[in-house]
DNA sequence: TCTGGGGTCCTAGGACCC
DNA sequence: TCTGGGGTCCTAGGACCC
């Protein structure tokens, strides 16, 4: 077989996944864990992450609690805790880079590193400076991690797949085709179930078949991204590894109850919920709105939504209810049962330059900016949720037994567990109890 | 993979302008 | 009022990802 022609190394893209993160975290915050099947996402009643252990019983992620459970009885089962997993994240990227400044935070688990030139300041090749990487991470925080290294993203994600978990793994040009010829299309990177469907009737089941199909066939019959994916998977790169750090384009909030409710109060005091939850964020983020979009999703999984614009950028739900009332009057339906809500924040940008129209009151929003700060350093210091717009009350109604509990119990049984480990990786010790 | 929550980017087509 | 050509901006919706 006809290797794919390449430079040997003109560019060099590594690839990092940390290895069942969540539950990973878990058992380095508990030692007590180490060895044992660990089941994070108790509050949502399935499975977030699966240690390996829970995995060989055939604990799969996305799975319901109840089946897990049956597969696995001896599991520890924990609520996710993504104050921990963030900070153990924080770290493993301060790791990353002291190897190169080109770091790509790609997910809380994931990240790209690109160290094309960077052999001689390591003096070795780039097979030895991801081990280098490799065993300071699991050295420093006791995390293991997946390595890929190749030409491009989309090659790199395919190597450090391949040696899941705790492997290294080294796609050079001369190579891409072994490790393209037994996979299917619809594993690689970008390549989702439509367009696997649409390659299959063109008998491309591979990702071989699709990075050999001449670029006639590629460029006439798909669109940018997929063009994009082929000539990663041909070895050029094309998607530049960025270091922009997080600035988002959009901030949501959803939620999901059972059962679905009809009932027009209660359905939009969730929405309501949502924009409290999804302002505190932007407004920690120093970001304000300038469009609205308010969507449900009934029950049998129809979605209905509609977006709205500001007249002025805003993170404060006090000044977007009206908004919030009009798109829930637009999109709701009387005696239709939903079982979503959810609410995004469009337009973002900073706070600071959001102008006052002129009709605007300066010294109301002053007061108003003033009132959210007091809220957020409540938040801050009490949890989220400390304070509530009194549209938000009726979701206590219904759903009380729901997702919400399941905060401050689990958060109890931490207080006293793994305090000791958690100094030693000089993690900040969790909030204090309301 | 029967459905949790949070994101990004691209494209086609309409509105509007010259 | 119709016809032609061309550009920009915006929006809805699709597809994909972790």
């Amino acid at each position: 077989m006809q290797p794919i022609t390449i430079r040997s190394w003109p560019q060099a893209i590594l690839h990092v996944d940390a290895d069942a993160f969540f539950a990973s975290c878990e058992q380095v915050v508990h030692p007590e864990l180490k060895g044992k099947p660990v089941i994070t996402g108790r509050e949502r009643g399935i499975v977030a992450a699966a240690s390996y252990e829970a995995k060989a019983k055939g604990v799969k992620t996305g799975m319901r609690l109840s089946e897990a459970r049956r597969v696995c009885p001896e599991a520890v089962v924990v609520p996710s805790d993504y104050e921990t997993y963030s900070l153990l994240s924080l770290r493993m990227y301060e790791i990353f880079r002291r190897f190169s400044p080109d770091v790509e935070e790609y997910s809380i688990d994931e990240a790209f590193v690109d160290l094309t030139g960077l052999r001689r300041t390591f003096h070795g090749p780039y097979g030895k400076i991801a081990r280098n990487i490799q065993e300071t991470v699991e050295k420093e925080l006791g995390l293991t991690v997946s390595i890929g290294v190749s030409l491009s993203k989309v090659l790199a994600k395919i190597a450090s797949k391949h040696g899941k978990p705790h492997g290294l793994t080294l796609i050079p040009g001369r190579d891409i085709h072994r490790y393209l010829l037994r996979l299917p299309i619809e594993k690689v990177w970008g390549i989702g179930p439509n367009t696997s469907a649409f390659l299959r009737k063109f008998g491309i089941t591979t990702a071989l078949e699709y990075a050999r199909k001449d670029e006639r066939f590629i460029k006439g019959r798909l669109s940018k991204p997929y063009q994009e994916v082929w000539h990663e998977l041909n070895g050029r790169n094309i998607y530049p590894v960025t270091n922009e750090r997080e600035d988002y384009q959009s901030i949501s909030k959803t939620r999901t109850f059972t059962p679905a409710s009809s009932l027009a109060p209660f359905v939009f005091a969730q929405l309501s919920k949502n924009l409290e939850n999804a302002c505190i964020k932007a407004r920690r983020h120093g970001l304000a709105a300038t469009r609205l979009i308010v969507f449900l999703r009934s029950q049998d999984f129809r979605e209905s939504g509609v977006e709205l614009k500001l007249n002025r950028a805003s993170a404060y739900p006090t000044e977007l209810y009206a908004l919030l009332r009009e798109g829930f009057q637009q999109v709701y339906r009387p005696r239709t049962r939903y079982r979503l809500t959810g609410v995004v924040l469009g337009g973002l940008e900073p706070e600071q330059i959001s102008q006052y129209t002129l009709f605007d009151n300066p010294a109301k929003i002053e007061k108003m900016s003033s009132l959210y700060q007091a809220v957020d350093t409540l938040s801050k210091r009490f949890g989220k949720h400390t304070l509530h717009h009194a549209a938000s009350l009726p979701t206590k109604l219904q759903v009380q037994h729901e997702g919400e509990r399941g905060d401050i119990p689990s958060r109890k049984n931490k207080l006293f567990r793994g305090e000791n480990e958690r100094q030693r990786l000089g993690l900040p010790f969790l909030n204090h109890k309301v």
